[in-house]
DNA sequence: ACAGCCATGTAACTTGTTACATGATTTT
DNA sequence: AAAATCATGTAACAAGTTACATGGCTGT
């Protein structure tokens, strides 16, 4: 969120409501429910931390509004947030976790863990396809949903890997 | 961390100090920096909100221990958690947000971002094989690291996406 | 008159994260 | 005598999340 405000007034300066609707159009339809409410702390966050500057401009006809421009901080920020290799981290560690427990309790039992998520992870991906019919082929939005489908992909073919170890593991 | 927390309390009681000895061999060699302070944080937590109750165990030869069990609340807690589908957010955003604001500001170059970024990530999964390399081949670390594995290639090839995508849009 | 958009925020809570503090016992 | 292992925590801050509150203007 912190980085995605820097990036938007790294364009242009702008105002709480404007960046809430630019970030829902930057995350395409791959938007979770965005609360408002959380570009407004963001931005006080921001401006405490000396990395943004408010600036009160009154309109005639509509409310007025609070547009932010980057301080130079502020960009130095972005600069170093571009130029960082750092990948969030990639491994499924919840669900092994949840395999690992449900095998070692029998509170649950893991291969219908496995087949269940299956099911569902093919279900996103399904849903993630009909999203992409929908969009402009070549807006921005279509590229993110390419990238999040590649990765339902990887993690469905994970599934099934985990679902070789079980069967192995069983067989002993 | 909760979650893991109570997956662990699920197999058997446990105090704060093996409990950090056994999320570390849980998460193999995924396991990035664990501070142990945060296992108890978590516990402190855990047993404010009802889910685990501790009991002091006095030990000869060795400072005592604080043995948590899990609560009627807590099983139930664990057994929501383990039939819940959910999946953790799978869209590559923060790289997404980034090229779009490398292409739209002229803070840097969005072919050589993508460049540089896929050098690392084929830099990481060189490195997970080498990991994959040093576990014992049936060792529940293993699995985790083969999800890593599938979910970078994945990226991977995403990035390649990303570089056509670029070419496209400059062609026009 | 009322819905819907424009516009801004606060209070309260949960998590993650880190740095630091403490001390006993066992092995070298 | 020192180092490693066993064992537990606190204080403080950063960040995400949500529910709620406020109000003006525009079009029907």
């Amino acid at each position: 969120m912190r980085e995605a405000i820097l990036a938007l007034l790294a364009k242009e300066p702008a105002h709480g409501y404007d960046l809430h609707a630019r970030l829902m159009r930057a995350l395409g339809p791959a938007r979770e429910a965005m609360n408002p409410g959380q570009v407004y702390v963001t931005l006080a966050r921001l401006e405490r931390a000396g990395l943004v500057q408010p600036q009160d401009v009154k309109q005639s006809g509509r409310p007025d509004k609070r547009v932010y421009t980057l301080t130079p901080a502020g960009s130095e920020r972005v600069s170093q947030w571009l130029s960082d290799l750092s990948w969030s981290k990639v491994a499924p560690v919840e669900f092994h976790l949840k395999l690992i427990a449900a095998a070692q309790t029998g509170l649950a039992d893991p291969v219908s863990l496995v087949d269940a998520q299956r099911l569902e992870l093919l279900r996103r991906l399904r849903e993630l396809q009909d999203l992409a019919r929908g969009e402009d082929a070549d807006s921005e939005g279509v590229l993110l949903l390419e990238g999040a489908a590649l990765r339902l992909q990887a993690d469905i073919r994970w599934l099934e890997t985990c679902e070789r170890w079980l069967a192995e593991r069983m067989s002993r």
